[in-house]
DNA sequence: CGGACAATTGATCTACCTCAAAATTGGTGG
DNA sequence: CCACCAATTTTGAGGTAGATCAATTGTCCG
């Protein structure tokens, strides 16, 4: 399976031009391909995983889950992504790693990464920079929760979703998938499934967006990102990956 | 100034044994110490830093300021911490860092800490680790705004300031420095300072703190950290921190 | 074609907000 | 050491975004 890989190499790429020992060094990495079933879970709280989970195809998400019962969502994965790669180095999970839809994973043990990573220090930056903007989505995310309405915190997202997908080849015009639930959308920004409707329902009828069949277009960039207060730089996106 | 770099070694140390060579590479970084006076900006968004900040003393806090004018507080930082490592890769600034007290931050070259990886990989890997605990934080900062209501999401903050403080010794029993105003816990929690007066009335009027002075002190532990929903997994606190 | 899930709508309720003022507290200069 | 100012904390009184509960109406898939 030579390709396998081919999403890994394309992000990282999208950062900065690897050397030929780089790339066949990635490409060299061992790995476990395995399908899942929607909303299934990969790792959970309290496991202690030996390797990390490269999404190749489909949507995963993260989450913990209260005492109540209640879900809470906090990044939704696609390929190209290490979900979690914060599990190289913090042994013990603090929250769940799921599916979204049926996806397509390949796990990498942990221990040929960080060959990977000593053998190669710049590898190692790139990883290392890639749970940086992990963590810079996290701070936005935060902000949208505590300072922004409803309707902005949708438009927020679907930018960022748009946008992490356009990055890496996956939109088509102003158009890309969305195959979440406005149900798993309510989990994801702290609000009931109801008030989610109504707030999209909104978005809709100004003609900001269009979102059927699991696909999202947004029909007023522009306006959509005033609502949401979005400003892509927190993304870290390259001008390498928009040329490529 | 042999002592400078003394709380960043013991808080790596917390974690893991260094050898002698790594401690000694880590005391002989170049540093700039500088003393801010409260509410000064350190670092601002669109910055290009060439330095992180080590936290001596005092406490800095990262945040955003919406177009709205108002502002999202993501993190308090207090001594042993380097709040904008992430400015090691991620070149521009999408946040501002900025004192909330009188505080001594020490300035370290990024080239100097780049070296420093390269040549110590275990150094690099526990400063890596260092802003994945970071993201784990960000993530349980999510589920408290998404999920939690007014007192538990103070509760919840509450635990956590106090073991970040305990695990670096800067606790006596269970009392610690609190130099958050009720405005400032309002701004970090995506609550208005009225109801965070109010919320924190209850705590104190079911007898679980108190909080004068600047001082917080934790009257019923299991019954905080019960309100807060608070699981202290997600700071990834090793043994090692307690029996130091 | 039926069953399960997803989206939509209606009605009521409440946690938290805003505005406004009063009471404390802490720091500072005289 | 006191008086005073500015920043905090506290209290009161509405107002509202968003929650909850409960149907109803699609829509997709086997």
């Amino acid at each position: 399976m030579p390709q396998t890989l081919a999403p890994l190499l394309r992000k990282l790429e999208s950062v900065a031009v690897l050397s030929e020992p780089e790339r066949a060094a990635i490409l060299a990495l061992p790995v476990t391909v395995r399908q899942m079933r929607a909303d299934h879970d990969i790792v959970r709280e309290r496991d202690r995983p030996t390797q990390s989970c490269l999404v190749l195809d489909g949507w995963l998400c993260r989450y913990k889950i209260l005492e109540t019962g209640t879900r809470q969502i906090f990044s939704f994965h696609i390929a190209g992504d290490v979900p979690d790669l914060q599990s190289l180095f913090l042994n013990l999970m603090d929250h769940n790693l799921g599916s979204l839809v049926q996806s397509t994973v390949a796990f990498i043990p942990h221990d040929s990464i960080r060959a990977l990573a000593v053998k190669f220090p710049r590898l190692a930056e790139l990883f290392w920079r890639d749970t940086l903007i992990d963590a810079a989505i996290f701070r936005e995310w935060i902000v949208g929760m505590g300072r922004r309405d409803a309707p902005s915190r949708i438009a927020h997202l679907l930018c960022e979703l748009y946008l992490k997908q356009r990055a890496i080849g996956l939109a088509r015009g102003y158009s890309c998938d969305f195959p979440i639930t406005q149900a798993v959308l309510g989990d994801a920004l702290g609000l009931s499934t109801v008030h989610v409707n109504r707030s999209l329902m909104e978005l809709r009828g100004r003609g900001l967006i269009t979102l059927e069949k699991h696909v999202l277009t947004i029909l007023k960039w522009d306006e959509l990102q005033g609502e949401g207060g979005f400003d892509p730089t927190y993304l870290h996106i390259e001008p390498l990956a928009v040329a490529a």
